[in-house]
DNA sequence: TTTTAGCTCATACTAAAGTACCAAAGTTCT
DNA sequence: AGAACTTTGGTACTTTAGTATGAGCTAAAA
């Protein structure tokens, strides 16, 4: 938040010199209107896209939202989903188990059960097609 | 890319404009010089911003760059990388081998290094850790 | 109160996945 | 040409994963 506050006194500053040396040169004649114009046009392409930039990388993180209709829609039930996220951590079903203080027999029930409803016919495909259905 | 010279081309024509109608107010006295100096930084301040937009929507994927260098430190070769790829899409061993015309013996030994090299117990941790990595 | 649905667990089995160890081509660099 | 490395492939084995089937339990809905 502070560094945002600098670069935009910063930029306010530069706008300001940029005025005042315009103002000087073109009087005094020193350099054709042109230059000046193309310079101050150039500088704000740039600050256009350094700015854009900045803003865009803020919120790319949001970009990745859970879709819970989906969830719904494939009719995946809480428990099922739950191990559906511990697959994706990458866990074997023993330590799903483990966690989740359940047999290793249920574990394999509800992955049984998973990629059946997400028509995958290995955990990790079941991971790349939830993925892709933006449910994990 | 028939809409990107079209684009530039309008951008060039803005400029010219600019520079002329620049230089006949200045000389005429019409308007004040921080105006024009205003309205010209304005216009490629989202001129700038614009073309960014533009720019990155169609590097969207360059967002998630990969990270060759960690691929590197990890000492990934390029064949086990292939196979990485194949395991993040879901595929089995045979699959994989079918894919790239080996066989299930070679990749069962590709996956293997792989587990080690990312410190890995299953295929599946193998892929969250390489995308915690950014090499996927 | 049945019925339905979700969660739990077990057994028995098949199919993948993964390990360990070995070995032969093919590349690349010196 | 020789060293070092990658890629390829095999055998034999252990470990997970996944399927099929059945069954007990609970809570909510009909």
């Amino acid at each position: 938040m502070k560094k945002t506050i600098l670069v935009f006194g910063m930029l306010i500053l530069a706008l300001l010199l940029l005025f005042q040396f315009s103002k000087y040169a073109i009087i005094s004649g020193d350099l054709k209107v042109e230059l000046i114009v193309a310079a101050i046009a150039i500088v704000f392409f740039f600050v256009g896209i350094y700015i854009n930039k900045k803003s865009l990388s803020k919120t790319d993180t949001t970009v990745v939202n859970i879709n819970e209709e989906k969830i719904k829609e494939l009719d995946i039930s809480n428990r099922e989903y739950e191990v559906l996220q511990k697959i994706a951590e990458g866990l074997s079903n023993k330590e799903i188990a483990e966690q989740l203080f359940l047999s290793e027999s249920t574990i394999k029930t509800h992955v049984s059960s998973l990629l059946v409803k997400l028509d995958a016919k290995r955990r990790t495909q079941a991971i790349t097609k939830a993925k892709s259905f933006e449910i994990l």
